[in-house]
DNA sequence: CTGAGCACCTGAGGGC
DNA sequence: TGCCCTCAGGTGCTCA
């Protein structure tokens, strides 16, 4: 499920939801996930006190009180879902949360995560910068002006492949293997290339790439609390026409040839070799 | 410092 | 039917 455009719709869905509302009983299924849950940290900067609004930095969703915050990383397979009753009966539900204004009725937000990638903690909000796992992470795609010089820079002296520098969380956040596929597609860059090898026109058109292709992604819906409700968690990606991720051995959107599939850092990496020289 | 590889975990699908 | 292998949208850590 979860790549920017997917958490960004995320947010969107729950806010209407939960903000204004406490969570007023957090119950924890398992241990944890990638890390142990921290209960006390969950208790002390989060259960008990009304959500102000959601912010998203990266793939991470934030919750804000007064207290804290509570970030949320869906890992693979993660995904919220809104249910009538506190009982988790998904399997792989790891986390309950019961969320109620003053006199209102309760509302249970359930955390299902099948392969358990996922992380949930809880800190001051003045800790959210210079968390270990946020303190790292590069600019937000969609939020900065001058992305391609920003790129452009960074990639000098850089002896990787242009698709791995672009999944390089701390060049730029939020995409992942499926965007920085089709953004080189659009661009008509060469995932093999050397990053230090893109000029700066490249890097200003690849920039723009990623930017219209998660603009166009979260404007199809992404993934929202509705859609999982009621079409069993179809994510959002389906409904965006994917030029090449997945399609190794199909022809080619624009010129017919067999797109082809080769692994970069361990992912698989889709492209035309005729539109991507 | 850089880049490659591994580890974490479950489930689906293909080949035999 | 079952076994074994590979693969999956992420990312932090270790090692050379």
């Amino acid at each position: 499920m979860p790549e920017l455009p997917e958490v960004e719709s995320l947010k969107r869905s729950l806010a209407p939801l939960v903000q204004g509302e406490t969570c007023m009983e957090l119950t924890l299924h398992r241990e944890g996930l990638r890390e142990a849950f921290d209960q006390e940290a969950l208790h002390n900067y989060f259960v008990g006190s009304p959500v102000e609004r959601l912010s998203r930095r990266s793939k991470y969703l934030i919750l804000h009180t007064q207290k804290g915050c509570l970030v949320i990383h869906l890992g693979m397979s993660g995904y919220l879902i809104e249910k009538p009753s506190a009982e988790p009966e998904i399997k792989h539900t790891h986390v309950v949360f019961a969320f109620s204004q003053p006199h209102g009725s309760k509302r249970y937000i359930h955390f299902v995560d099948v392969r358990r990638f996922g992380r949930m903690f809880a800190c001051r909000a003045s800790e959210l910068s210079t968390h270990r796992f946020l303190s790292g992470l590069g600019p937000e795609p969609l939020e900065t002006k001058d992305l391609a010089a920003r790129l452009y820079r960074a990639a000098k002296g850089r002896r990787v492949p242009i698709k791995t520098f672009l999944m390089d969380n701390a060049v730029v956040v939020g995409v992942g293997n499926i965007y920085a596929c089709e953004s080189l597609f659009r661009s008509a860059i060469n995932p093999v290339r050397l990053a230090s090898s893109l000029s700066l026109k490249e890097f200003e058109n690849l920039s723009l790439q990623v930017q219209k292709t998660l603009t166009e992604a979260i404007a199809a819906g992404g993934t929202t609390l509705r859609d999982f409700r009621t079409t069993q968690g179809e994510p959002g990606y389906f409904s965006v026409r994917l030029d090449v991720y997945g399609r190794a051995h199909q022809p080619c959107h624009t010129c017919g040839q067999p797109i082809e599939v080769i692994k970069q850092s361990g992912r698989s990496t889709f492209y035309c070799p005729v539109c991507q020289p």
